[in-house]
DNA sequence: GTAGGATTGGACCGTCAAGTCCAATCAGGT
DNA sequence: ACCTGATTGGACTTGACGGTCCAATCCTAC
C-alpha cells in the first residue's frame, strides 16, 4: 500500500479487491494469485505494487470488504429495529441473503486461508460480530423500552441468542444446503422475545 | 484402500488417520503431507498405500474419525436426554468440550481444504448432523411425553434450534474464543423448553 | 523353509503458484 | 519540453508439495 496513489491507482486497486471476492466466491479459497490477476485484468506487479506484503494482504482486504458488505446487506433494518414490522423485515431479509449465497460463505473460506494465528483477520471477525451485535442489543433496547418485547433477557443476551441463531443457521445451511434450521432458529429466538 | 490387510496394516492405517488429525488441529488446515508423515513416523509409500487416492482420501478419513468423536465426547448423555439433569449435564459436557478445543475446528477446517464440490465431505457434516438432530429430537420427545417440557415446538424444531445454538456458539467461539455466546444461546434456548 | 502378498523406506519427478525484478510507459507539476 | 514518481507488463526464480516408483523386508499360509 504505497504512500502516493494517485485516484487511478485507487481505481485499480479497488478493482483488484472487488474482483478477487468474485472470483474467491466462485473458484472457493483456493483461487491462485493468477486467476485473480487474469479475472482483473492485472498483472504480477500491480498486484504486488498494491499489496506488497503479497496474498495475505490480499485476502485481508478482501475479507473487510466481504465484512463490510454483510452489513450493508442487512440495511436499512438492521439500523431500525424499532417495530416488528421492521423485525421481520431484517428477518427475511438476512434468509433472503443467506438463501442466495447458497453454499459458499466467502468469509469463513477467506478466514479459513488466512494464517491461524493471523491477528487481522480475527480482528475483522471480531469487528464485524461487536458491530452486528451492537446494532441487534439496540434494537431490543428500543422495543424492551416501548413494552413491545419482553423484559426477560437484557438487551446484550437476546443480541447474543440472535446473533448465534444466524451464524448457527447459516453454518448448517452452507453445509446442507437447506435454509430450514436458519428460519426455525432465527424464528423461535424471536418468538421468545414476543411479549405474551 | 487394498483389500488384503493385516492386523498390522490396520493398526498403521489407523495411526496415520489419528496422527493426521492431531497435526490438523494443532498446525491448521495447511498440513503438508509431510508432516503428516513425519508426526505419524511414517513414509510416504505408506500414506499412499493406504490412502491410494492420496490427500483428499486421508482428509476425508480424518474427517469421519472427528465427526464421530463429536458425538461420542456428548456421549452418554446424548443418548439419554431423558431428564433435566441429563439435559442439563450434556449441556456442561458440550460447553466444555468445546471451551477445550478453542479456537481451531477440525471439521471446518478439513470441510475447508477438501474440493468445493466434493460429495464425499459434504456427506461427512449430513450426516453428521443427522444423527446429532435425531438423538435431540428423541430427547425432546421424551421430555414432552413426561410432560417435563412444553409440547409449543415440535421435537423436530426444537431439535433444529439446539442444534443451530450449538453450531452458531461454536462458530463465534472459534472466531472470537470467548464461549459466552455459546452459554447464552444454548441456556436461552433451552430456557424456552421449560414447562412454565 | 519358501512363496507370495503385505508392508515399509526413501529417492525422485513434475507441477504449480508465490514472489522478485527490471524495463517500459504514463501523468502531472514546473 | 522535461523531470519525477506512479503505474504497468511480464519473464524469471525459487521453493514446496503432491504424487510415483522400485527395491528391501516382513509375515503368514502352506
Amino acid at each position: 500500500m504505497p504512500q502516493g496513489m494517485t485516484s487511478k491507482g485507487a481505481a485499480t486497486r479497488q478493482r483488484i479487491v472487488e474482483g478477487a471476492a468474485v472470483e474467491l466466491r466462485r473458484r472457493g479459497p483456493g483461487v491462485s494469485l493468477d486467476e485473480i490477476r487474469e479475472a482483473t485484468r492485472t498483472s504480477k506487479s500491480q498486484l504486488f505494487h498494491y499489496f506488497p506484503d503479497g496474498r495475505a494482504q490480499l485476502l485481508l482486504a478482501v475479507a473487510r470488504h466481504e465484512a463490510d458488505q454483510v452489513l450493508a446487506d442487512q440495511q436499512p433494518h438492521l439500523g431500525d429495529l424499532s417495530s416488528w414490522d421492521s423485525w421481520t423485515a431484517w428477518r427475511d431479509q438476512v434468509i433472503e441473503r443467506y438463501r442466495r449465497q447458497g453454499r459458499h460463505c466467502p468469509l469463513s473460506s477467506l478466514l479459513a486461508q488466512l494464517a491461524p494465528n493471523d491477528e487481522g483477520g480475527r480482528t475483522v471477525v471480531l469487528d464485524l460480530y461487536a458491530r452486528w451485535e451492537h446494532a441487534l442489543a439496540e434494537g431490543v433496547r428500543r422495543m424492551q423500552a416501548g413494552g413491545r418485547m419482553t423484559a426477560a433477557p437484557p438487551p446484550a443476551q437476546a443480541a447474543q441468542a440472535l446473533l448465534v441463531a444466524v451464524q448457527g443457521g447459516v453454518v448448517v445451511l452452507m453445509a446442507t444446503g437447506v435454509a430450514e434450521h436458519l428460519e426455525t432458529a432465527l424464528d423461535l429466538t424471536l418468538a421468545n422475545l414476543r411479549t405474551p
